[in-house]
DNA sequence: CATGTCACG
DNA sequence: ACGTACGTGACATGA
């Protein structure tokens, strides 16, 4: 029983001891119980269910660069705050556990998601993922040759240096110097030079243009790059992510560390970025992901007959969301309708708005208001299922996913206006995030059972959010990924198939 | 440490 | 008149 155990599960592997499993875990109990509490630490937990100050670290350690580490503590002042540690750890677990007796649904949430999980993160994360530094180093060069290039067009268009990366100058150059005009303004008041406002000036003038392609590639460079190749471990050559299972409100995992959940994939110069994301000597990558998990799991959780019927039938459900809203057959749709409908799928999961839709696809607010009109009209059950979930949100103060993990919405009755819509939206979108989450762990779970039982040869090295990334051995690429799909599409039965796409490559780009 | 920006699902 | 699509983490700048 411990406090985040999946920490002190590699402390001790790094001394060869491999912790076979775990009883209890406070933090993740503290998780389960109200996922949106800002801290699961054990600090806060003490305050707050035992009303017990902790010695905090920094007493005992000191702060900032001359913080000690633990072994260089007095025994003195050590010996009490381990003993602390360990004492508030049970503390916690007996109040803890008591709220989970009385909320059935999270307590099995808790024992056959959530604690089983954490072997199997504790397992990827010493995994890890193998990087090609030499690739990116390479890449890096290029692109750095590209910066220097535009950074002299950026100087003679603006006809004085300045510093590309530093919005404060920009705004500067771009809306005092050239008097440019003034699209969008940041939270703050200042007039914003974010990229879909540098898209629409490069219409109109070339600077922004420049700035844009700079922007994009010192991004990749800074954050991608460079960093990836000093984030390889010595002892093992990988990269190992730190997956943190207490940190979002909707289920979700999420990577630091490096984050390898934002490796760029939606343009052609980031996507080069997973070509160094290889299979070791003798393996293969397999990517497998889930088709549409969310609008699969708006299908089964509003049970609408047309969006059931078109998943059944295997449709391409853009394609079907567009002939039902714009009045077309579905093989006379164009790739611009198709575009369109897929924003409104998206905006459905987001809790959409008409502005918010009418921004994305850029028509206008009435356009965007009789799409989504037409959109309830034609799927009535949708509808009802929205409205049923902004009422019983308003009732509980809660909305949860498919398999009871609970979402707490202190804003949904708020006199403010723009802070209930927002409490609105996610009470429609957690649900469908949330159970999409639920899902994919319980895939892992059963993905780690037949690796350690049945596949010792294959690794489970990444998550991210819909997708898992494996390293197999090419003598058994058919046989481990009909398996992969096998595990992740039946690790839940829904009133809709499950459908996993998974590609095989050398490396991540490969694969995906 | 706040801010603006941008990478992902 | 204003500001709004959901959920994250990392970077550089500049105070």
């Amino acid at each position: 029983m411990g406090q985040n155990l999946k920490y002190d599960a590699h402390v001790l592997k790094n001394h060869d001891i491999s912790l076979r499993g775990i009883a209890q875990d406070t933090m993740l109990q503290s998780y389960v119980l109200n996922s949106t509490a800002s801290k699961h630490n054990m600090d806060a937990l003490a305050k707050k269910y035992l009303n017990y100050d902790c010695i905090s670290f920094e007493e005992i350690a000191g702060k900032g660069v001359k913080q000690l580490t633990f072994n260089q503590i007095d025994i003195k002042e050590a010996g009490p705050y381990a003993a602390e540690d360990a004492d508030i750890t049970l503390r916690l677990h007996e109040a803890l556990h008591e709220q989970l007796e009385e909320k059935k649904s999270l307590l099995t949430l808790y024992n056959d998601v959530e604690l089983p999980l954490v072997q199997v993160l504790t397992y990827m994360e010493q995994q890890g993922a193998l990087v090609n530094a030499s690739k990116l180093h390479n890449q890096s060069l290029q692109i750095q040759t590209r910066l220097t290039e535009l950074e002299k067009q950026a100087f003679d268009l603006a006809g004085e240096e300045f510093n590309l990366a530093s919005p404060k100058q920009l705004q500067v150059i771009f809306f005092e110097k050239l008097e440019l005009p003034i699209l969008k303004k940041t939270p703050k008041g200042q007039p914003s030079t974010a990229e879909e406002v540098l898209v629409e000036l490069s219409r109109d003038y070339e600077l922004p243009k420049v700035i844009l392609e700079h922007r994009g590639l010192a991004k990749l460079k800074n954050t991608y790059t460079d960093k990836l190749p000093l984030m390889i471990a010595s002892s093992t050559g990988r990269v190992h992510t730190s997956y943190h299972q207490a940190v979002t409100a909707t289920g979700r995992l999420s990577s630091t560390d490096p984050n390898l959940q934002n490796i760029p994939v939606r343009n052609e110069e980031g996507r080069k970025i997973r070509q160094a994301f290889e299979a070791p000597e003798g393996h293969v990558l397999i990517a497998a992901d889930y088709s549409q998990i969310e609008l699969r799991i708006m299908a089964h959780l509003s049970k609408d007959k047309g969006l059931l019927d078109a998943f059944s039938q295997g449709k391409d459900i853009h394609r079907a969301t567009a002939a039902e809203i714009m009045g077309v057959d579905e093989v006379d749709v164009t790739s611009e309708q198709r575009r369109h409908a897929k924003a409104v799928n998206f905006g459905l999961i987001y809790g959409m708005s008409a502005f918010g839709l009418a921004k994305q696809i850029g028509v206008g607010r009435k356009e965007a208001q009789e799409y989504i009109n037409t959109y309830f009209e034609r799927y009535p059950g949708v509808r009802e299922y929205m409205d049923n979930t902004r009422e019983l949100a308003a009732k509980q103060g809660y909305v949860e996913t498919l398999f009871g993990r609970r979402l707490y919405l202190p804003e949904i009755n708020s006199k403010n206006g723009m802070r209930r819509q927002a409490a609105e939206r996610t009470a429609i979108n957690a649900p469908m995030q949330g159970t999409a989450a639920d899902i994919i762990k319980k895939a892992m779970i059963a993905m780690h059972k037949w690796i350690k039982e049945e596949a010792t040869d294959v690794s489970m090295i990444l998550q991210v959010h819909d997708e898992l990334i494996f390293e197999v051995p090419v003598t058994r690429v058919e046989e481990a990924k009909a398996k992969i799909k096998e595990i992740m599409e039946s690790a839940v039965q829904l009133d809709v198939p499950l459908l996993v796409d998974a590609g095989v490559g050398a490396n991540w780009h490969e694969a995906h």
